[in-house]
DNA sequence: ACCGATTTGACAGCATACTGTCAATTCAAC
DNA sequence: GTTGAATTGACAGTATGCTGTCAAATCGGT
């Protein structure tokens, strides 16, 4: 079966993605899953909470929590009082977030472009399409069992 | 760019893929790593020590060495004396081993081919290439940082 | 045969992701 | 308004992967 062994390969690239993405970012002092949570708090149009930004990464709401509370110990977010919910609080860039937010973006084009030379943007487009499928069925079969 | 967003969905569908893998296994009280080790040892042509295995799977040779212990504890592998080096053992299947990988074989098919409906095999084998490529030169930029 | 480089497993430690549980808080139904 | 359900963060524990270091064993060049 073709899928089975497209699972083999998504493993292995999900592992190496992690790994490069880990050296791309490290001189900066941060890792994968930390850059990660940064960009999507720099890319939310407003200050969310972190079960919020959970759902959006689409992983569990502690993971996130804990990389959170990490980048606060680092300084790079900080948490603010959220008017609608006083436990929860926003998760917002400090300006050294916002310096190294920057910092990626520039390490992270040139790389970007580098993985991408010589890759058909169609046949990207059609790998993007099959991981979708793929993830929701596999998004159904899971159902909620998520946090 | 389109690489990047591709990005993300690799991250996802391998979460939503060992998620799905760890329930399709547990009734066996596996989980999807030594499923995949045990997979990787009974396909084998002969036994194998550790270190090969790692490499087979391209993981580092430590995170194996864990789970083939673990698998050795549960009964489900042994290790057996190689006549070519007194310390690395020959990883081999034991007979509960054997029974699970057959057990495994009839939940997996079903499955696989449950995700598999519908979706083209045309476009699942250029995923596959675009992941093949991908992992190529993420491999060569890693270089020989693994292990 | 010898000596250095490599391979191998053992041990220890870290980063990430998950789960389960709990109390505080908010939300919704009535 | 009150009460039960859902959300949220804190805390604790597990599984997987990585790295680094060490001693034993093998391999290779001389």
């Amino acid at each position: 079966m073709a899928l089975s062994a497209l699972f083999l390969d998504i493993f292995r690239a999900n592992a190496l993605l992690v790994a490069a993405g880990d050296q791309l970012v490290a001189p900066l002092g941060l890792t994968s899953a930390r850059w990660q949570v940064l960009g999507t708090v720099a890319m939310a149009p407003a200050p969310q909470p972190v079960a919020h930004i959970a759902r959006d990464m689409g992983l569990a709401r502690q993971s996130v929590q804990r990389l959170v509370n990490e980048l606060v110990e680092a300084g790079l977010v900080e948490l603010r009082e959220n008017p609608h919910h006083r436990r929860s609080k926003l998760v917002c860039l400090t300006d050294q977030g916002r310096q190294a937010v920057a910092s990626i973006h520039k390490l992270q084009r040139p790389w970007v472009d580098g993985l991408a030379t010589g890759l058909d943007s169609e046949k990207i487009a059609i790998a993007a399409e099959v991981l979708q499928t793929l993830r929701q069925r596999l998004a159904q079969s899971t159902d909620e069992s998520s946090d």
